[in-house]
DNA sequence: GATGAATGAGTTTTCATTCAT
DNA sequence: TATGAATGAAAACTCATTCAT
């Protein structure tokens, strides 16, 4: 009863769902689970208090729907650039991965900001629960990808497949939070470094990466 | 006046300053900045709550004040690990730096905490000016680490010492929320997994990163 | 229309008809007239919430109707003891009366919840017309069975019949609330000091009436 | 920290305190507890919301503090009579006790409703905890006046002393209850049959009682 | 006849800050 | 210098009722 939307938000025609979620990404992103204000939020979508309620039970609820609704973003933006450079070879494939991960905050910072948040509020309600979503990233996604590099002979075969995980997720982990988190403003849009600028960064790191990996 | 600690305040007796800052760190580690209240925290210490906007002027005066004294708790720590491995490679000053990076998440858990609030609630008040006070640490820190390296002879003269210290820097900070963040339980403590098993995936890691500097 | 069931509820297949009542009873006794909660209701029932509204008119209207439900319940039951104990004397029809009404509360333990509540919270809507439905109990009940009494010589001729009818009232009432009151737990059930204790309490008492009554 | 009365409130001055007590038992004796309004009290009292939880924490606070209040003040009025009335015999004691329970309607009409609603509304928050308070009455202060009759002969021996004090206690509560209930108006005072009329019912079913108890 | 989405005033409680004592 | 009473806006959430479909 909690979590998740219920059938009366459902049954809204897609527009207003749309109007509703937008508005709601937004309120979160920039005020964070606890300070975020259901008030503000009405206010500013124009529809009755008791109909967030209705739609999502509580305010919890409603979060819990937007950060599902992030995770699948996440998953579904990763899964598809896994897909596309199958034929390349290890370095390439985390470089795109990475150049990935850069556009996902370009295009969906909001998202990422609320990622963000969620991550450091440890006072959060149900945290647990949605960090265990989130984890699976290593272990799901870069550990196949580094597997299947030592086995094409990419990486050298003595490297402990775990350590290289770690290691590259923190790389990953550090670039994001590096090209996002000092330039957030206080409207919550990113400025950024540059596109080209942070491409270079990349390919010099994947560089150092590469000699650490390869035979 | 809205940062820092007035005369008032400096004019107590040490043990009452002492008893006031360590209940503000509890409670700004414990709630962040904006769910801290001050109603809460003058009930722990025991005094009236006037007292404390005399002694701080606002909610922010006093975090700001904890603030600065946290800054300088760590850059006291490495500036002596930096003295006392003057003598040792460039490798091993870095895997001590590291390590006494994690004893100071162990010996100080709750200025860590507050730290990674700050950093990832970017409504904070003032939060520029605090981040600001960071960024010193790749620059100031690691960049002159590095170029003693290359100086040695230790790494490679063709690396980039930006971009060795950004890996770093990403390395450093991995580490440090990988040991802190997964393991704070509810009551903000933090039971890690183990010292040994850190200390063995530090060495491997660097031995990684030696792979990329060197020759 | 306020008060009553339309056509509409009347018109319903009867075992709907049993289900919203039953319901209705539950949701009543459970929270009194004003913290009952239509919105739970109807997700009991598992209809729409503006069915309730056109069966009967409003929260009121439905209350109106259960009410009126059952004080006839009463009502019926004892005319029934009434008529089935008219060989008897007058002490031992006042005992069968009372164990009806122990009876009663062990039947309808909702019906009686809900006459109690009603009768204690003054800001009830149309409280008096309730109340006037129910004083006829001691004017319409007890004063000919009293009267029968005397004109049986069963009753000294020289006591008011009208005190004898407040006294007794009293004495019922008060075993019916002794008996149900302390009892409830927080499920809304009985579970009373035991029928047998209660039936020897009453002849005890009966007991001291008679004394009273008689000659 | 959730019921009674803070030291912020028991050092206002007396008239205040007294003017807060005053309509805080309006409040809820013509609302009872769920439905009473602290906005409309401090409305009617003149001060800021925030106030009245800071004098009694929460609204159940406010309430435990009125609570007590009356249970002290009956318990007070009584043990006068009590003291009062050594030197009569059993059954002017009980007609005396009697009248001073009705007094105690007719000048604090109020509590008396508060009492009423409370013994009634099983919902009530901590109800249980407020009814052992009252449970006292038939224990502590009717059998001891029985034993003395017995003792003194006044009553006979064999009378059991508990069946005695259920009978009593019952006439009592009804004697309350009939002056009392039907007559409570929308506003909550009580405009009763009269003084003089209710004092000969009283002597009549005292009569009654005499009859019963007497060898 | 039945539905259930929309409403918005209502609820209790928390909070940082001010200021007279 | 220290106190702590007063404030009132803000919070999340509930609810009976209406009415277009």
């Amino acid at each position: 009863m909690e979590s998740g939307a219920r059938k009366t938000f459902l049954r809204l025609d897609r527009e207003k769902q749309r109007r509703i979620l937008s508005a709601a990404i937004d309120e979160f992103a920039a005020w964070g689970f606890h300070r975020a204000s259901i008030n503000r939020l009405v206010r500013a979508i124009g529809i009755a208090k008791g109909s967030i309620f209705q739609y999502f039970g509580s305010k919890e609820g409603l979060f819990s729907y937007i950060f599902d609704y992030a995770i699948e973003t996440v998953r579904f933006s990763l899964k598809k650039v896994k897909r596309d450079t199958e034929h390349l070879d290890f370095y390439s494939r985390v470089e795109a991965s990475l150049m990935e991960g850069i556009s996902f905050i370009e295009n969906h910072p909001k998202l990422y900001r609320i990622y963000l948040k969620m991550v450091f509020q440890e006072d959060f309600p149900a945290r647990d629960r949605y960090l265990k979503k989130i984890r699976l990233f290593s272990v799901d996604y870069l550990k196949p990808l580094i597997e299947t590099g030592i086995h094409r002979g990419e990486i050298r075969a003595d490297l402990d497949p775990d350590i290289a995980a770690f290691m590259l997720d923190a790389i990953f982990d550090r670039f994001m939070q590096a090209y996002a988190v000092p330039f957030f403003d206080s409207e919550g849009t990113i400025h950024g470094s540059g596109r080209e600028e942070i491409k270079k960064k990349i390919k010099q790191v994947i560089d150092l990466v590469k000699r650490g990996f390869k035979d």
